[in-house]
DNA sequence: GCGCTATATTGAACGATGTTCAATTAGATT
DNA sequence: AATCTAATTGAACATCGTTCAATATAGCGC
Protein backbone atom coordinates (compact mmCIF):
# COMPACT_ATOMS: atom_id res chain seq x y z
CA UNK A 1 0.00 0.00 0.00
CA UNK A 2 2.97 1.78 0.28
CA UNK A 3 6.14 2.76 -1.90
CA UNK A 4 9.12 1.00 -1.14
CA UNK A 5 12.32 1.92 -1.69
CA UNK A 6 15.06 -0.42 -0.65
CA UNK A 7 17.90 -0.08 -3.44
CA UNK A 8 19.90 2.86 -2.08
CA UNK A 9 23.37 0.91 -3.21
CA UNK A 10 22.14 -1.19 -6.75
CA UNK A 11 19.25 1.07 -8.31
CA UNK A 12 19.30 4.49 -8.48
CA UNK A 13 15.80 6.37 -7.80
CA UNK A 14 14.53 7.83 -10.83
CA UNK A 15 14.82 12.15 -9.64
CA UNK A 16 11.79 12.99 -11.27
CA UNK A 17 9.99 10.02 -8.56
CA UNK A 18 12.22 11.08 -6.26
CA UNK A 19 11.08 14.69 -6.38
CA UNK A 20 7.46 13.61 -6.15
CA UNK A 21 7.96 11.98 -3.24
CA UNK A 22 9.82 14.96 -1.39
CA UNK A 23 8.59 17.61 -2.97
CA UNK A 24 11.34 19.69 -1.70
CA UNK A 25 14.82 17.66 -2.03
CA UNK A 26 17.21 20.66 -1.63
CA UNK A 27 16.30 22.00 1.57
CA UNK A 28 18.36 23.07 4.04
CA UNK A 29 20.89 20.30 3.66
CA UNK A 30 23.86 20.27 5.96
CA UNK A 31 25.81 17.17 5.64
CA UNK A 32 26.06 13.99 4.26
CA UNK A 33 22.80 12.81 3.27
CA UNK A 34 22.56 9.62 2.38
CA UNK A 35 18.86 9.21 0.91
CA UNK A 36 16.96 12.11 -0.57
CA UNK A 37 14.78 13.01 2.29
CA UNK A 38 15.46 15.78 5.25
CA UNK A 39 14.83 14.57 8.70
CA UNK A 40 11.84 16.39 9.12
CA UNK A 41 9.94 14.86 6.04
CA UNK A 42 11.62 11.40 7.18
CA UNK A 43 9.51 12.34 10.65
CA UNK A 44 6.40 12.72 8.81
CA UNK A 45 7.26 9.78 6.30
CA UNK A 46 7.27 7.45 9.24
CA UNK A 47 4.02 8.77 10.73
CA UNK A 48 2.41 8.58 7.63
CA UNK A 49 3.24 5.16 6.78
CA UNK A 50 3.01 3.85 10.75
CA UNK A 51 -0.88 5.98 10.58
CA UNK A 52 -1.72 3.82 7.63
CA UNK A 53 -0.38 0.38 9.07
CA UNK A 54 -2.53 1.29 12.26
CA UNK A 55 -5.69 1.95 10.06
CA UNK A 56 -5.41 -0.75 8.49
CA UNK A 57 -4.57 -3.96 10.50
CA UNK A 58 -4.53 -2.26 14.26
CA UNK A 59 -1.37 -0.98 16.22
CA UNK A 60 -0.52 -4.38 17.64
CA UNK A 61 -0.19 -6.05 14.18
CA UNK A 62 2.26 -3.02 13.69
CA UNK A 63 6.09 -3.55 13.65
CA UNK A 64 9.00 -1.17 14.12
CA UNK A 65 10.73 -3.69 11.24
CA UNK A 66 7.21 -2.67 9.17
CA UNK A 67 7.49 0.39 9.56
CA UNK A 68 10.86 0.59 8.48
CA UNK A 69 10.35 -1.41 5.16
CA UNK A 70 7.06 1.01 4.52
CA UNK A 71 9.73 3.99 4.11
CA UNK A 72 12.25 1.98 2.60
CA UNK A 73 14.76 2.11 5.64
CA UNK A 74 15.72 0.11 8.40
CA UNK A 75 14.32 -0.47 11.72
CA UNK A 76 17.95 1.25 13.32
CA UNK A 77 17.06 4.58 11.27
CA UNK A 78 13.16 4.79 13.36
CA UNK A 79 15.61 5.42 16.70
CA UNK A 80 17.65 8.26 15.17
CA UNK A 81 14.20 10.14 14.89
CA UNK A 82 12.05 9.06 17.58
CA UNK A 83 13.08 7.80 20.87
CA UNK A 84 10.51 4.60 20.86
CA UNK A 85 7.73 2.87 18.78
CA UNK A 86 5.39 4.40 21.38
CA UNK A 87 6.80 7.93 20.80
CA UNK A 88 6.12 7.02 16.98
CA UNK A 89 2.65 5.85 17.74
CA UNK A 90 1.99 8.84 20.35
CA UNK A 91 2.98 11.03 16.99
CA UNK A 92 0.48 9.38 15.34
CA UNK A 93 -2.48 9.56 17.64
CA UNK A 94 -1.66 13.39 17.59
CA UNK A 95 -2.45 13.46 14.07
CA UNK A 96 -5.82 11.10 14.91
CA UNK A 97 -6.74 13.61 17.87
CA UNK A 98 -6.13 16.63 15.24
CA UNK A 99 -8.85 15.36 12.98
CA UNK A 100 -11.23 14.32 15.39
CA UNK A 101 -11.39 17.82 16.79
CA UNK A 102 -11.43 19.45 13.38
CA UNK A 103 -14.33 16.63 12.63
CA UNK A 104 -15.97 17.91 15.70
CA UNK A 105 -15.23 21.43 14.96
CA UNK A 106 -16.79 21.27 12.13
CA UNK A 107 -19.95 19.57 13.02
CA UNK A 108 -20.88 22.13 15.58
CA UNK A 109 -21.58 24.94 12.80
CA UNK A 110 -25.11 24.77 10.97
CA UNK A 111 -26.74 23.86 13.66
CA UNK A 112 -29.91 25.64 14.96
CA UNK A 113 -30.01 24.78 18.06
CA UNK A 114 -27.06 24.51 21.24
CA UNK A 115 -28.64 21.43 21.68
CA UNK A 116 -28.63 20.04 18.49
CA UNK A 117 -25.22 21.56 17.51
CA UNK A 118 -23.86 19.19 20.81
CA UNK A 119 -25.62 16.04 19.57
CA UNK A 120 -24.10 16.61 16.02
CA UNK A 121 -20.88 16.71 17.82
CA UNK A 122 -21.63 13.37 19.72
CA UNK A 123 -22.58 12.00 16.39
CA UNK A 124 -19.07 12.58 14.78
CA UNK A 125 -17.14 11.49 17.75
CA UNK A 126 -19.25 8.55 17.13
CA UNK A 127 -18.51 8.37 13.41
CA UNK A 128 -15.03 8.76 13.95
CA UNK A 129 -14.45 6.00 16.47
CA UNK A 130 -16.59 3.89 14.24
CA UNK A 131 -15.25 4.46 10.75
CA UNK A 132 -11.53 4.61 12.40
CA UNK A 133 -11.87 1.81 14.64
CA UNK A 134 -8.05 0.80 15.40
CA UNK A 135 -7.35 4.58 14.86
CA UNK A 136 -9.94 5.02 17.95
CA UNK A 137 -8.56 2.25 20.11
CA UNK A 138 -4.85 3.44 19.74
CA UNK A 139 -5.91 6.97 20.57
CA UNK A 140 -7.80 5.81 23.61
CA UNK A 141 -8.44 2.48 24.87
CA UNK A 142 -5.07 1.19 24.66
CA UNK A 143 -3.13 2.54 27.05
CA UNK A 144 0.12 4.09 26.35
CA UNK A 145 2.57 4.96 28.92
CA UNK A 146 4.26 8.27 28.37
CA UNK A 147 7.61 8.59 28.08
CA UNK A 148 10.28 10.27 29.70
CA UNK A 149 9.81 13.31 27.58
CA UNK A 150 6.34 14.69 27.61
CA UNK A 151 4.40 14.03 24.83
CA UNK A 152 3.96 17.22 22.30
CA UNK A 153 0.83 18.99 23.24
CA UNK A 154 -1.26 15.91 23.05
CA UNK A 155 -2.99 17.04 26.39
CA UNK A 156 -3.49 20.09 25.41
CA UNK A 157 -5.32 18.86 22.15
CA UNK A 158 -7.44 16.70 24.67
CA UNK A 159 -8.21 19.62 26.60
CA UNK A 160 -9.26 21.81 23.21
CA UNK A 161 -11.28 19.11 22.72
CA UNK A 162 -13.15 19.70 25.61
CA UNK A 163 -13.23 23.23 25.54
CA UNK A 164 -15.59 22.54 21.96
CA UNK A 165 -18.35 21.77 24.82
CA UNK A 166 -17.84 23.81 27.40
CA UNK A 167 -17.81 27.03 25.04
CA UNK A 168 -21.45 25.37 23.92
CA UNK A 169 -22.54 24.75 27.83
CA UNK A 170 -21.53 28.32 28.65
CA UNK A 171 -23.85 29.39 26.19
CA UNK A 172 -26.73 27.65 27.20
CA UNK A 173 -26.43 28.66 31.29
CA UNK A 174 -24.10 31.87 31.12
CA UNK A 175 -24.44 32.06 35.04
CA UNK A 176 -22.58 28.95 35.07
CA UNK A 177 -18.88 29.08 37.10
CA UNK A 178 -15.73 28.11 35.47
CA UNK A 179 -15.71 24.81 37.65
CA UNK A 180 -19.11 24.24 37.16
CA UNK A 181 -18.49 24.65 33.25
CA UNK A 182 -15.72 22.32 33.31
CA UNK A 183 -16.98 19.70 35.51
CA UNK A 184 -20.89 19.54 32.92
CA UNK A 185 -18.58 19.09 30.25
CA UNK A 186 -17.15 16.31 31.38
CA UNK A 187 -19.43 14.67 32.60
CA UNK A 188 -21.49 14.91 29.31
CA UNK A 189 -17.87 13.80 27.40
CA UNK A 190 -17.51 10.85 30.12
CA UNK A 191 -21.22 9.60 28.53
CA UNK A 192 -20.36 10.07 24.81
CA UNK A 193 -17.02 8.80 24.96
CA UNK A 194 -17.76 6.26 27.28
CA UNK A 195 -20.50 5.07 24.58
CA UNK A 196 -17.99 5.05 21.19
CA UNK A 197 -15.73 2.78 23.66
CA UNK A 198 -18.30 0.60 24.82
CA UNK A 199 -19.67 0.16 21.00
CA UNK A 200 -15.85 -0.24 20.03
CA UNK A 201 -15.70 -3.63 21.95
CA UNK A 202 -19.31 -4.94 21.60
CA UNK A 203 -20.27 -4.16 24.79
CA UNK A 204 -23.54 -2.36 24.02
CA UNK A 205 -25.74 -5.60 24.24
CA UNK A 206 -28.65 -3.88 22.83
CA UNK A 207 -29.86 -5.15 19.51
CA UNK A 208 -30.81 -1.71 18.08
CA UNK A 209 -28.63 -0.90 15.31
CA UNK A 210 -28.00 2.69 15.90
CA UNK A 211 -28.02 2.03 19.62
CA UNK A 212 -25.18 4.37 20.22
CA UNK A 213 -26.71 7.20 18.14
CA UNK A 214 -29.45 6.93 20.25
CA UNK A 215 -27.57 6.92 23.20
CA UNK A 216 -26.23 9.76 23.16
CA UNK A 217 -29.12 11.24 21.95
CA UNK A 218 -30.51 10.56 24.89
CA UNK A 219 -27.67 11.09 26.77
CA UNK A 220 -27.15 15.02 25.44
CA UNK A 221 -31.37 15.73 25.70
CA UNK A 222 -31.39 14.23 29.35
CA UNK A 223 -28.17 16.03 30.63
CA UNK A 224 -29.24 19.61 28.76
CA UNK A 225 -32.25 19.54 30.49
CA UNK A 226 -31.32 20.17 33.59
CA UNK A 227 -28.16 22.24 32.54
CA UNK A 228 -30.36 24.83 31.93
CA UNK A 229 -32.74 24.70 34.50
CA UNK A 230 -29.49 24.15 37.51
CA UNK A 231 -28.74 27.40 39.25
CA UNK A 232 -25.23 28.82 38.88
CA UNK A 233 -25.43 28.15 42.90
CA UNK A 234 -25.82 24.77 42.46
CA UNK A 235 -23.33 22.75 45.07
CA UNK B 1 5.66 -12.51 46.36
CA UNK B 2 4.40 -15.95 45.44
CA UNK B 3 5.40 -19.10 46.10
CA UNK B 4 8.05 -21.20 44.67
CA UNK B 5 7.73 -24.78 43.67
CA UNK B 6 10.20 -25.84 41.36
CA UNK B 7 12.51 -28.89 43.12
CA UNK B 8 9.84 -31.46 41.75
CA UNK B 9 12.88 -33.99 41.37
CA UNK B 10 15.31 -33.86 43.90
CA UNK B 11 13.56 -31.82 47.09
CA UNK B 12 10.56 -33.48 47.94
CA UNK B 13 7.56 -30.58 49.24
CA UNK B 14 6.75 -30.85 52.73
CA UNK B 15 3.48 -33.15 52.86
CA UNK B 16 1.59 -30.53 55.02
CA UNK B 17 2.21 -27.50 53.37
CA UNK B 18 1.54 -29.66 50.08
CA UNK B 19 -1.85 -30.25 51.75
CA UNK B 20 -2.07 -26.23 52.50
CA UNK B 21 -1.73 -25.37 48.96
CA UNK B 22 -4.09 -28.20 47.37
CA UNK B 23 -6.81 -28.57 50.00
CA UNK B 24 -7.72 -31.30 48.39
CA UNK B 25 -4.40 -33.42 46.64
CA UNK B 26 -6.89 -36.46 46.98
CA UNK B 27 -9.37 -35.61 44.97
CA UNK B 28 -10.34 -37.31 41.42
CA UNK B 29 -7.23 -38.71 40.11
CA UNK B 30 -7.43 -40.70 37.17
CA UNK B 31 -4.13 -40.98 35.42
CA UNK B 32 -0.23 -40.51 36.04
CA UNK B 33 0.34 -36.95 37.63
CA UNK B 34 3.31 -35.68 38.28
CA UNK B 35 2.65 -33.06 40.80
CA UNK B 36 0.21 -32.65 43.50
CA UNK B 37 -2.28 -30.58 41.95
CA UNK B 38 -5.11 -31.72 40.26
CA UNK B 39 -5.98 -30.04 36.66
CA UNK B 40 -9.10 -27.36 38.61
CA UNK B 41 -6.65 -26.64 41.12
CA UNK B 42 -3.50 -25.72 38.35
CA UNK B 43 -6.30 -23.53 36.68
CA UNK B 44 -6.76 -21.63 39.71
CA UNK B 45 -3.61 -21.51 40.38
CA UNK B 46 -2.34 -19.69 37.68
CA UNK B 47 -5.35 -17.24 37.28
CA UNK B 48 -4.79 -16.33 41.22
CA UNK B 49 -0.94 -15.88 40.57
CA UNK B 50 -1.61 -14.07 37.15
CA UNK B 51 -4.27 -11.77 39.25
CA UNK B 52 -1.57 -11.29 41.86
CA UNK B 53 1.42 -9.83 39.36
CA UNK B 54 -1.34 -7.99 37.58
CA UNK B 55 -2.41 -6.15 40.53
CA UNK B 56 1.29 -5.66 41.19
CA UNK B 57 2.39 -4.70 37.95
CA UNK B 58 -0.07 -4.32 35.69
CA UNK B 59 -0.63 -6.65 32.62
CA UNK B 60 2.03 -5.74 30.12
CA UNK B 61 4.54 -6.44 32.57
CA UNK B 62 3.20 -10.30 32.94
CA UNK B 63 4.90 -12.73 30.84
CA UNK B 64 3.96 -16.20 30.38
CA UNK B 65 7.48 -17.80 32.21
CA UNK B 66 6.53 -14.65 35.37
CA UNK B 67 3.06 -16.95 35.97
CA UNK B 68 4.75 -20.25 35.08
CA UNK B 69 7.91 -19.79 37.61
CA UNK B 70 5.12 -18.07 39.90
CA UNK B 71 3.15 -21.37 40.01
CA UNK B 72 6.66 -23.50 40.24
CA UNK B 73 6.09 -24.84 36.91
CA UNK B 74 7.40 -24.39 33.09
CA UNK B 75 6.04 -22.09 30.66
CA UNK B 76 4.94 -24.90 28.64
CA UNK B 77 2.29 -26.45 30.70
CA UNK B 78 0.64 -23.63 30.96
CA UNK B 79 -0.62 -24.20 27.18
CA UNK B 80 -2.06 -27.11 28.33
CA UNK B 81 -4.50 -25.88 30.12
CA UNK B 82 -5.17 -22.62 28.51
CA UNK B 83 -5.31 -21.59 24.89
CA UNK B 84 -3.16 -18.66 25.24
CA UNK B 85 -1.95 -16.18 27.57
CA UNK B 86 -5.04 -13.91 26.64
CA UNK B 87 -7.32 -16.74 27.45
CA UNK B 88 -5.51 -16.48 31.03
CA UNK B 89 -5.98 -12.63 31.27
CA UNK B 90 -9.66 -13.33 30.10
CA UNK B 91 -10.08 -15.66 33.28
CA UNK B 92 -8.47 -12.97 35.47
CA UNK B 93 -10.90 -10.41 33.88
CA UNK B 94 -13.61 -13.01 35.19
CA UNK B 95 -12.50 -12.38 38.02
CA UNK B 96 -12.43 -8.97 38.41
CA UNK B 97 -16.20 -8.47 36.65
CA UNK B 98 -17.63 -10.69 39.11
CA UNK B 99 -15.91 -8.64 42.40
CA UNK B 100 -16.91 -5.51 40.15
CA UNK B 101 -20.29 -6.51 39.72
CA UNK B 102 -20.58 -7.94 43.75
CA UNK B 103 -19.32 -4.87 44.99
CA UNK B 104 -22.12 -2.57 42.93
CA UNK B 105 -24.61 -5.15 43.92
CA UNK B 106 -23.28 -3.99 47.70
CA UNK B 107 -23.93 -0.44 46.70
CA UNK B 108 -27.07 -0.64 45.56
CA UNK B 109 -28.38 -1.53 49.52
CA UNK B 110 -29.03 0.55 52.12
CA UNK B 111 -30.23 3.79 50.73
CA UNK B 112 -33.00 5.86 51.38
CA UNK B 113 -34.13 6.74 47.36
CA UNK B 114 -33.38 4.72 44.45
CA UNK B 115 -30.97 7.77 42.91
CA UNK B 116 -28.96 7.78 46.30
CA UNK B 117 -28.17 4.02 45.42
CA UNK B 118 -27.34 4.35 41.76
CA UNK B 119 -25.42 7.06 43.26
CA UNK B 120 -23.65 4.44 45.64
CA UNK B 121 -22.95 2.33 42.99
CA UNK B 122 -21.36 4.40 40.44
CA UNK B 123 -19.08 5.86 43.48
CA UNK B 124 -18.60 2.41 43.88
CA UNK B 125 -17.28 1.60 40.37
CA UNK B 126 -15.09 4.72 40.68
CA UNK B 127 -13.69 3.70 43.68
CA UNK B 128 -12.58 0.20 42.04
CA UNK B 129 -11.55 1.76 38.84
CA UNK B 130 -9.07 3.90 41.37
CA UNK B 131 -8.18 1.08 43.92
CA UNK B 132 -7.63 -2.04 41.35
CA UNK B 133 -6.01 0.57 38.09
CA UNK B 134 -4.36 -2.02 36.36
CA UNK B 135 -6.82 -4.73 36.88
CA UNK B 136 -9.62 -2.19 35.93
CA UNK B 137 -7.05 -1.33 32.96
CA UNK B 138 -6.77 -4.73 31.41
CA UNK B 139 -10.63 -5.16 31.75
CA UNK B 140 -11.91 -2.46 30.13
CA UNK B 141 -9.45 0.11 28.43
CA UNK B 142 -6.78 -2.80 26.78
CA UNK B 143 -7.95 -3.89 23.62
CA UNK B 144 -8.70 -8.21 24.10
CA UNK B 145 -9.19 -10.19 21.34
CA UNK B 146 -11.07 -13.23 21.87
CA UNK B 147 -10.12 -16.29 21.09
CA UNK B 148 -11.62 -18.84 18.68
CA UNK B 149 -13.92 -19.81 21.68
CA UNK B 150 -15.98 -17.52 23.33
CA UNK B 151 -14.92 -16.55 26.71
CA UNK B 152 -16.55 -18.38 29.36
CA UNK B 153 -19.94 -16.51 30.43
CA UNK B 154 -18.15 -13.26 30.37
CA UNK B 155 -20.06 -10.93 28.19
CA UNK B 156 -22.99 -12.05 30.64
CA UNK B 157 -21.59 -10.76 33.45
CA UNK B 158 -21.21 -6.78 31.58
CA UNK B 159 -25.14 -7.67 31.02
CA UNK B 160 -25.49 -8.38 34.67
CA UNK B 161 -24.27 -5.49 35.18
CA UNK B 162 -25.83 -3.53 33.30
CA UNK B 163 -28.94 -5.57 34.67
CA UNK B 164 -28.46 -3.70 37.96
CA UNK B 165 -28.84 -0.20 36.60
CA UNK B 166 -31.54 -1.03 34.16
CA UNK B 167 -33.69 -2.44 37.64
CA UNK B 168 -33.21 0.72 39.17
CA UNK B 169 -34.24 2.58 36.28
CA UNK B 170 -38.08 0.39 36.13
CA UNK B 171 -38.37 1.42 39.58
CA UNK B 172 -38.19 5.11 38.96
CA UNK B 173 -40.42 4.58 35.58
CA UNK B 174 -42.07 1.46 35.43
CA UNK B 175 -43.78 2.54 32.12
CA UNK B 176 -41.02 2.51 29.99
CA UNK B 177 -40.84 0.25 27.72
CA UNK B 178 -37.75 -2.43 27.86
CA UNK B 179 -35.74 -0.88 24.73
CA UNK B 180 -36.19 2.37 26.62
CA UNK B 181 -34.75 0.88 29.63
CA UNK B 182 -32.00 -1.25 28.22
CA UNK B 183 -30.24 2.26 26.13
CA UNK B 184 -30.89 4.04 29.38
CA UNK B 185 -28.79 2.15 31.41
CA UNK B 186 -26.29 2.29 29.02
CA UNK B 187 -26.53 5.86 28.81
CA UNK B 188 -26.47 6.57 32.13
CA UNK B 189 -23.45 4.08 32.66
CA UNK B 190 -21.40 4.84 29.92
CA UNK B 191 -20.83 8.10 31.62
CA UNK B 192 -19.76 6.65 34.64
CA UNK B 193 -17.25 3.96 32.89
CA UNK B 194 -16.09 6.80 31.15
CA UNK B 195 -15.56 8.85 33.94
CA UNK B 196 -13.74 5.89 35.07
CA UNK B 197 -11.60 5.66 32.02
CA UNK B 198 -10.77 9.38 31.77
CA UNK B 199 -9.71 9.57 35.32
CA UNK B 200 -7.45 6.02 34.83
CA UNK B 201 -5.53 7.86 31.81
CA UNK B 202 -5.40 11.40 33.56
CA UNK B 203 -7.22 12.60 31.18
CA UNK B 204 -9.99 14.46 32.98
CA UNK B 205 -7.93 17.82 33.64
CA UNK B 206 -9.86 19.34 36.37
CA UNK B 207 -8.04 20.70 39.63
CA UNK B 208 -10.84 19.22 41.89
CA UNK B 209 -8.93 16.20 43.87
CA UNK B 210 -12.94 14.32 43.36
CA UNK B 211 -13.36 15.34 40.09
CA UNK B 212 -14.76 12.60 39.31
CA UNK B 213 -16.96 11.63 42.31
CA UNK B 214 -18.52 14.95 41.48
CA UNK B 215 -19.19 14.17 38.09
CA UNK B 216 -20.76 11.52 38.77
CA UNK B 217 -23.26 12.72 40.73
CA UNK B 218 -23.69 16.06 38.44
CA UNK B 219 -24.73 13.18 35.80
CA UNK B 220 -26.67 10.80 37.72
CA UNK B 221 -28.54 13.51 38.87
CA UNK B 222 -28.97 15.12 35.78
CA UNK B 223 -30.24 11.69 33.89
CA UNK B 224 -32.83 10.66 36.82
CA UNK B 225 -34.22 14.21 36.70
CA UNK B 226 -35.24 13.69 32.90
CA UNK B 227 -35.81 9.58 33.36
CA UNK B 228 -38.61 10.04 35.66
CA UNK B 229 -40.30 13.20 34.20
CA UNK B 230 -40.05 11.45 30.75
CA UNK B 231 -43.19 10.02 29.23
CA UNK B 232 -43.21 6.36 28.37
CA UNK B 233 -44.18 7.43 24.73
CA UNK B 234 -40.88 9.43 24.02
CA UNK B 235 -39.46 9.06 20.28
C1' DG C 1 37.95 17.58 -9.43
C1' DC C 2 39.89 15.30 -4.94
C1' DG C 3 40.52 13.90 -0.57
C1' DC C 4 38.57 14.83 4.18
C1' DT C 5 35.40 14.86 7.51
C1' DA C 6 31.11 14.47 9.55
C1' DT C 7 27.03 11.91 9.94
C1' DA C 8 23.11 9.33 8.11
C1' DT C 9 22.25 4.64 7.73
C1' DT C 10 23.22 0.06 8.04
C1' DG C 11 23.25 -4.63 9.58
C1' DA C 12 24.21 -7.66 12.78
C1' DA C 13 23.62 -8.69 17.22
C1' DC C 14 21.22 -8.93 22.01
C1' DG C 15 17.84 -10.24 25.25
C1' DA C 16 13.17 -11.28 25.80
C1' DT C 17 8.79 -12.50 24.17
C1' DG C 18 4.76 -16.17 23.11
C1' DT C 19 4.26 -20.63 21.54
C1' DT C 20 5.13 -25.52 19.95
C1' DC C 21 6.28 -30.29 20.45
C1' DA C 22 9.09 -34.43 20.70
C1' DA C 23 11.14 -36.48 24.62
C1' DT C 24 10.88 -37.77 29.28
C1' DT C 25 9.18 -38.78 33.54
C1' DA C 26 6.29 -40.79 37.00
C1' DG C 27 1.82 -42.22 38.92
C1' DA C 28 -1.85 -45.64 37.90
C1' DT C 29 -3.14 -50.03 36.14
C1' DT C 30 -2.54 -54.74 35.35
C1' DA D 1 7.45 -55.59 38.54
C1' DA D 2 6.27 -54.34 34.05
C1' DT D 3 3.52 -51.51 31.31
C1' DC D 4 0.76 -47.89 30.00
C1' DT D 5 -0.68 -43.24 29.76
C1' DA D 6 -0.89 -38.65 30.54
C1' DA D 7 1.51 -34.70 32.79
C1' DT D 8 5.47 -31.97 32.38
C1' DT D 9 9.63 -30.72 30.66
C1' DG D 10 13.13 -28.29 28.08
C1' DA D 11 14.90 -26.94 24.15
C1' DA D 12 13.89 -24.87 20.10
C1' DC D 13 11.49 -21.46 16.82
C1' DA D 14 10.12 -17.19 14.96
C1' DT D 15 9.57 -12.61 16.05
C1' DC D 16 9.76 -8.68 18.76
C1' DG D 17 11.99 -3.84 20.26
C1' DT D 18 16.26 -1.89 20.70
C1' DT D 19 21.39 -0.89 20.56
C1' DC D 20 25.68 0.31 18.48
C1' DA D 21 30.06 -0.32 16.13
C1' DA D 22 30.92 -0.26 11.35
C1' DT D 23 30.15 1.70 6.94
C1' DA D 24 29.06 4.39 3.17
C1' DT D 25 28.02 8.73 1.36
C1' DA D 26 27.27 13.68 0.70
C1' DG D 27 29.06 18.18 1.08
C1' DC D 28 33.03 20.96 2.46
C1' DG D 29 37.58 23.13 1.76
C1' DC D 30 41.31 23.02 -1.31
Amino acid sequence: MFFNLQNHSHTLIDPALAILLTNSPYDDLQMGRRSDHSREELKDLIIQATLEMVRERGADQVTARQIAQAVGYTPGMLYSIFINLQDIFLHVNQIGLRTLQSLCAEALKKNDSTEAAIKAMGLAYLTFAAQHTHQFDLMFTRHIQHPDSKPPGLSDQIRMLFELVEDQLRILNPSASDLQVKLAARALWSGVHGTAALRLSDQLYVDAPDADREIVDLLVSGFLRQWQHSPSSQH
